[in-house]
DNA sequence: GCTCATAGTTGAACGCGTTCAAATCAGCGT
DNA sequence: ACGCTGATTTGAACGCGTTCAACTATGAGC
């Protein structure tokens, strides 16, 4: 365990050192300043590297907002699991998701309004529903299917194949109106969870109604092409790609 | 007649005529390159006009965009109106509509790409979900008030009031779709209005049975929820406008 | 210890959006 | 004509993201 310990600490080759220094610091600027108030060239001086050396590692100002994805995945992933122990029924665990992945958000509300300026750029690399390769997203999709999996709900599985993913969309519009939220302690976010969540439920039970088959099936079919046009994009070469 | 066309072609205050000239410069430098390949050198300088000056009458490149969904808008709406004549059906209305804003877009496709990244960027002041006062938001709800009032559908009071906003949500998302869209002709995106018009029409009628007043009552209150969350947005001073 | 490829690092330079103090112009009262 | 006021126009300058040619450190093979 110590010769494991100084292999990853100190042995690290040093690029990575610098990779994660600047990282650090570039996040930290970015929760107390924000996005557009922190320059490169800051984070390259408190970082104490050279502006060219920070973009020897993120090749551009977005590529940070990359690695934040990941990173508070990560936390949301370590906060939601252990939570998902106690709830069973779908609404009770969807709300716990929800409500985690705000907590994990919050130290970098000032810092989101620019997440979805960037994600929702079609020809930007970082954009979340262009690459469905992307492994942050394919984790962020892959909690919803726990959410959903081990729920005791009786659902179509034609549904349920697509719930994770939608799951997943309304997250994202639940994050969009958590950036614009300014309530005190978010609260109005939190209430649009408990709301959405309760009516999501009852519209999941509604469509698993054998009654509704015909018209799921319509909308499934049209999840499925938005789903598959959005995977076309990478092919096409963007306004900022055509240099 | 006379006299009223000399005063409005020659007596024009100069300023006038500077301003639409840098405009027609730059809506058409975007169509053949795209935003981004435009700079605001470039258009000055075909403008025969100085950096400086286009900065007079254009606070900033963004607000070029806003002169730009005024300029769409209208044109959508001089060729929605008449064909609007001939559709009576609230299903065969949301098409028309649709399709040819479409049509009206076309040309921009390429410079189009930018619209979602600075649209959905909360503190810009051109996002059309914030500014409930923008008058070109207004005037495209407007439009689809119409598509609505006209059509003999039998809608409850409640939805039929939110029914031309969140048309006009939808139309939005429509256009997200079709800047994505590579297909030839945007074939996909009309197919895309077809399907998805007739799903919402089914679900318009779903919603308006009855049996599913609840369900509709809450889904509502949640839509009027999130506009007014929306509302709030101009309030908050954004970190764009920290400085 | 030496050599050399590779990884890491530097700072100057470029292009762009934006700002601003100063110059110019236009019309109006005298 | 003349000066004055406000609208219009200019071009230089700033700050930023980004690029790049050149420099240095590292460590593996000899």
């Amino acid at each position: 365990m110590n010769a494991l310990r100084k292999k990853t600490t100190t042995k690290t080759v040093k690029g990575d050192q610098t990779k994660a220094l600047i990282l650090e610091t570039a996040l930290e600027m970015f929760r107390e300043r924000g996005y557009d108030q922190t320059t490169m060239r800051a984070i390259a001086e408190k970082a104490g590297v050279s502006l060219g050396n920070a973009y020897y590692y993120f090749s551009s100002k977005e590529y940070l907002i990359q690695a934040f994805y990941q990173r508070t995945h990560e936390e949301h992933l370590a906060a939601a699991l252990p939570a998902l122990e106690h709830d069973k029924t779908l609404k009770a665990r969807l709300r716990t998701v929800m409500r985690l992945k705000i907590d994990t958000l919050k130290p970098y509300h000032q810092f989101a309004g620019v997440l979805f300026k960037t994600a929702a750029h079609p020809q930007s690399p970082l954009n979340p529903f262009a690459d469905e390769s992307d492994p942050t997203r394919r984790a962020s999709i892959e909690l919803f299917a726990r959410v959903v999996e081990e729920s005791k709900a009786r659902i179509p599985k034609d549904l349920r194949a697509e719930l994770p993913y939608l799951l997943w969309v309304y997250h994202m519009g639940v994050i969009l109106f958590w950036i614009h939220d300014q309530s005190p302690k978010h609260r109005r976010t939190y209430r649009l969870v408990d709301h959405t969540v309760d009516l999501l439920d009852k519209l999941i039970h509604l469509a698993s109604n054998p009654f509704m088959r015909p018209l799921r099936k319509q909308a499934l079919r049209l999840v499925d092409e938005l789903r598959d046009a959005a995977e076309t994009i990478d092919d096409d070469p963007g306004e900022d790609s055509l240099v």
